[in-house]
DNA sequence: TCTTTATTCTTAACAGTGTAAAGTTATTTT
DNA sequence: AAAATAACTTTACACTGTTAAGAATAAAGA
């Protein structure tokens, strides 16, 4: 009598395809940009109908947001594994997490350059707390300490040192993402991308 | 015979008065949350009249936005003029700068957390070039090359490390902006801050 | 002073937005 | 076959930025 399960499933498989159209109009064309009335029209639904399976557009922003920063959190946890040197790994921790906003700007911006208050969700659970955000600012943390614990460091407060390599990578990224090539004249990215990281390590060197 | 001089004067003093509405509904509640209809409902004239004074709502912002840099390309330079030590101006400008961003966060965000796809202008002299933004900017090249000429920071190439202490301290910024206390568990802000200019230039130096 | 010409401001309207409520259709259970 | 449930659509609301056409006002020329 699985008609129950095949239901859920057909459910489960259509809450997937507003996700996945989405995803790629948001990708390709911004958040902002695209209206609910523009995924209905792909998925060939009505636009009202998506509120059956997401509470509204901000609530299809962050499941997305959420997929996506889980692969950014995988990416780390795989250097981590890595085992390699305490400061190789810290920079290569870094260069990934750059390379990832730059690769997914789009939904970077929208987790990190966005305050909750402009999206429009009220208190719910689009904090920091328990999400993927948590999980990689995690990796940069364990990743300081290691740092830190094999004497590489000078004596900083784990959380401050942490906060610090943090928001420098972040304003990279993001600036680099804000601010075209046209519109600043940018010095070659690899350059200022290594040189940022290099800055930051000799700056928490004993 | 000074008729036209008088219109051109109440002109001038409607634009003015436009702006301030807008600065101050931009202000305290931010940009995309503050219509046209309502500047224009405080300024009691009809939606359309602001039309006659601005292209469009981004034109309002970008000017509110230059005058607000104006005043942080002043202060800068006013720290400039005080001939202090390399090292302690770049320190004094840094932390300038980043407390201009956190007492002006609408403006700030809007100017260097908002791509200009976003705010929808289309080529425009929206860039950087001539702006507020390349005077404050002006403003770092010249204290970092302070610091490289006395011979304070290691060969690096000026422009390059002038970017590394801006996205740097732009990161701090405006990550501080987005992310409110309660949704991520920052450090005491002044040590944060203290923190991140040390680093920097601890990182830059021989 | 009366008419013509500018200038300034408003009304009405368009095409779009996110979303709530009510109505319809299809499927499953009794 | 009737009742209940689930899935989906239609309609509608209250907004948004902006354009075009019309009304009001003020200045200039006769």
């Amino acid at each position: 009598m699985g008609t129950r399960e095949r239901r859920a499933r057909e459910r489960e498989a259509l809450r997937e395809e507003i996700l996945a159209a989405a995803r790629e109009l948001f990708i390709t064309e911004g958040y902002e940009r695209v209206s609910m009335r523009r995924i209905a029209e792909r998925i060939e639904y009505s636009p009202t109908t998506i509120y059956l399976y997401f509470r509204d557009k901000s609530e299809i922003l962050s499941e997305i947001c959420e997929q996506t920063f889980a692969r950014l959190a995988r990416t780390l946890e795989r250097i981590e594994e890595k085992r390699l040197d305490p400061l190789e790994q810290l920079r290569e921790g870094c260069r990934a997490y750059i390379q990832f906003g730059l690769r997914n700007r789009h939904q970077y911006r929208l987790t990190f350059m966005v305050s909750s208050q402009v999206t429009g969700d009220a208190d719910e659970d689009s904090g920091y707390e328990g999400s993927m955000g948590e999980r990689a600012f995690g990796f940069l943390e364990r990743a300081v300490g290691r740092c830190v614990d094999g004497g590489y460091f000078r004596t900083v407060e784990l959380a401050v040192a942490s906060q610090v390599v943090w928001v420098s990578i972040h304003g990279l990224t993001s600036l680099l993402i804000t601010l075209a090539e046209e519109d600043f004249p940018w010095v070659d990215k690899k350059s200022l991308i290594g040189e940022t990281i290099e800055t930051l390590i000799r700056g928490l060197k004993r």
